[in-house]
DNA sequence: TCTCTATTTAGAAGATTATCTAAATAGAAG
DNA sequence: CTTCTATTTAGATAATCTTCTAAATAGAGA
């Protein structure tokens, strides 16, 4: 099963139970295998709005029905719930849930905001956000080649007026390394 | 743990868990813990609206928060998982769910639809139902006592106009015995 | 102290869901 | 064949839920 599937199956399970009416059917279910007509009148429910529930819960696999005269009686697959609950709830299958939101996601949404039309709107304050915006202007220069200060600045400030800032950051985060000739070079 | 409380407590986690949002930052917090604003942008939601589905996540103890300078970083207590997952899906649990419908409450339902002002608006011709209904009119006479077919129709008359039918259910139910004489008692 | 940042609270709009009544259906019973 | 019974389908209404924007809050940094 895929990992966008194993989601929705998890999903709508949890949809398909988190209901009053339908818990309480599927606690009466596994007691004992129940007509709609039944159902309605313990759960003080008119028949079409059990019936509602009960496709909702069929359809996830979760009770089966059986035609007996003008009757139907549904059950439980209580195989279907075992499963679920053995393989559901460890670590590893709910780290899966997160897949495809987890990643870049984040840093293309701060790189989107910070960086229009190629040049720097503000330099974040936050830590967390500035690194990302200077990874991202760091890889704007030559890897192995090395700049003077002053080339740097000047290249620096097509990005933002505050070139000096942009530096110092990129020292201190270890992004650039520097000389005692004030050259400049990249270190990621 | 009370039944009631059980249910409640099941109700409320599958409802937090059923929605596509809430499901999607249990996937994240199972890989790493996060703030609000990591999450917001990974799951392209506004801070409030993430901010909400932590909060009811928290309410169920899902979750924990920890605060880290002007951040909220929230954190998956898996302790909590692990308990609910081996708990809550055996079959005692779930048998207990439905507890407070089951019992008399179809039974009183279907008198209380049958039976109106002291009188039998029909005869069910479904026989669970009849049998119900059966048995409370049986009930009304005493027991031990002896009427013979003529008193007993007459009686019976009293409930719906088809005297005889009524008659002849009771006995092929078992509730009533008749002997040669045309004399009629309770059996049950 | 004043400003800025991350978050929460409040309140409103829009979507989804639960439930009902009325009508359709399919099988059972006469 | 007709009627009755249990259920489902269709469609409407009302409640609940999700999300948003705007405003309040509390802590950090300058």
């Amino acid at each position: 099963m895929s990992e966008e599937q194993h989601f929705n199956t998890l999903l709508q399970f949890f949809k398909v139970l988190g209901n009053e009416s339908r818990l309480k059917i599927l606690g009466l279910l596994a007691n004992d295998e129940r007509t709609v007509g039944e159902l309605a009148a313990l759960l003080e429910l008119r028949e079409p709005t059990v019936s509602h529930h009960l496709a909702a819960m069929k359809e996830l696999g979760l009770i089966d029905v059986r035609v007996e005269g003008n009757n139907r009686v549904y059950w439980l697959k209580t195989q279907f719930l075992e499963n679920l609950s053995r393989d559901i709830f460890s670590q590893t299958n709910l780290a899966t849930l997160a897949a495809n939101e987890a990643g870049d996601a984040w840093e293309d949404k701060v790189l989107r905001y910070y960086v229009v039309d190629g040049r720097l709107k503000d330099i974040p304050s936050k830590h967390k956000k500035r690194l990302v915006v200077l990874q991202w202007l760091c890889a704007q220069f030559e890897p192995g080649r090395r700049y003077h200060e002053l080339e740097l600045n000047e290249r620096l400030r097509a990005y933002h007026p505050d070139c000096a800032s942009l530096r110092r950051y990129m020292v201190e985060d270890r992004l650039m390394a520097r000389d005692n000739a004030n050259m400049y070079w990249r270190l990621v």
